[in-house]
DNA sequence: GCCGATTTGTCCGTATGTATC
DNA sequence: CGATACATACGGACAAATCGG
């Protein structure tokens, strides 16, 4: 797999930090040893960098210098910032996936559904519940619904896999953004069958919209997390104010 | 306040894609018409529209050009991807905010608090708890910890109006970055006791780590927000995999 | 299917501004 | 004050993807 130069140059300084070769509260080396350590121009030095930023891995400080505020205990999340599938979640947390397909059926977008979803009316649509578990304790019970032109031939079997994998890897569609909303909600008789709540009476939901490259909203999908196993995690930047 | 080209583009290309100058899924002007409308370089046009991107706002497709993917009743939000203060999220959203300070002391960081905090044992803090009202309804409870020495001479009626304000403008500490992990948490008595749950038995938690410009977490806060109200919003963007 | 025009993606070099020490 | 560091901005070159003829 072929990948740029300002990327592997944010992956390389980006394992440094997480194996502890610039200690906590440190500054890394300044953007002109960054630019002949690895032999490249300022502009694509501070890409990498400015990636690392947003990763909440290091901090940039005007004549200072790159400042790493990376804690490991913290970096250690299930959901997070970026577009993830279940199955790569589980496995950067070194854990064992398992998928459970409730319910594969294909259906059309009657107004309630559109509404909802925000596909047009009279769309054809998989509909796809899916018990997912993590070392064999159900964690997240998904919603997903497929625009039919788009996510072409799924079956229960890849279902039951990972339809990312199946969406990029077969059909070449190409995932680019997802617009998420979370929220709390009351948890309804089909969450506490599956996901045994105990005495919550709650649980976590994130709404997602995803597009593919062709600027289509090709997925809606609502997962329902259990609240104690349920951590998002992200970092953000502030926007000074004007 | 002088802004900087890119930041000038930004917010023009920004506020014609809300006015909806331009019609959902449309094309942008190309990057060579930017520049032509905005007199300026490739890379100044790029950045603005790479932060576009990131607020999802648009999408730039290679050979194609950049789609506007904005839905107006999608992007209102309490809680956004950035960093906000009460104030300014209630402002933003048209609507009057109120803060009733529960409690202002001065602690000094014994051990379970710093690991729960992050902060060093022995440090001295302010520790603040506020109950924040949007029109009159009590959504939010908020612990602060402070940084004694960063947050100096903080007062109760600061803590009323806006500690933010005061920090940035009369302290000229600038916050940068923000690390945010939100969770669902049963509630407790005193969550019961100012915000009223009814029948729900939980509440979203977002508990963040704040750094300033030195690289200093000089703020550690736990915001409980009511399950009914909590609406958190993000874009994410898939990374390719490798 | 090919070719050329258009458009975004990557990368480079340079200059100047601004903050820190 | 000068040296160092990051921030902004410009210009150019080539690659890769898309689209129309």
């Amino acid at each position: 797999m072929p990948k740029s130069k300002y990327d592997k140059i944010y992956h390389s300084l980006k394992t440094k930090i997480e194996t502890g070769e610039y200690a906590f509260q440190e500054l890394l080396p300044s953007e002109n040893q960054l630019i002949l350590t690895y032999d490249c121009s300022r502009n694509t030095i501070r890409r990498a960098v400015s990636a690392l930023v947003t990763d909440g891995y290091v901090q940039t400080m005007q004549g200072k210098g790159i400042r790493n505020i990376f804690q490991p205990a913290l970096q250690t999340s299930f959901t997070m910032g970026g577009i993830e599938s279940f199955k790569e979640s589980a496995m950067r947390n070194n854990q064992v996936p398992r998928t459970e397909v409730l319910c594969f059926t294909e259906i059309n977008a009657d107004p309630k559904i559109a509404s909802r979803t925000g596909f047009a009316i009279g769309t054809d649509l998989y509909y796809i519940q899916r018990l997912h578990y993590l070392n064999e304790k159900a964690l997240i019970l998904n919603h997903n619904y497929f625009l039919k032109d788009i996510a072409a031939n799924l079956t229960p079997e890849i279902a039951q896999n990972s339809i990312y994998e199946y969406l990029e890897q077969t059909l070449h569609v190409s995932i680019v953004t997802s617009k998420r909303v979370m929220t709390v909600e009351k948890m309804t008789e089909i969450d506490e069958k599956y996901l045994h709540l105990g005495n919550y009476n709650c649980l976590a939901v994130v709404s997602s919209q995803t597009y593919n490259s062709d600027g289509i909203m090709f997925e809606y999908t609502q997962s329902r997390h259990r609240p104690d196993y349920f951590r998002f995690q992200d970092n953000a930047v502030r926007k000074t104010i004007r």
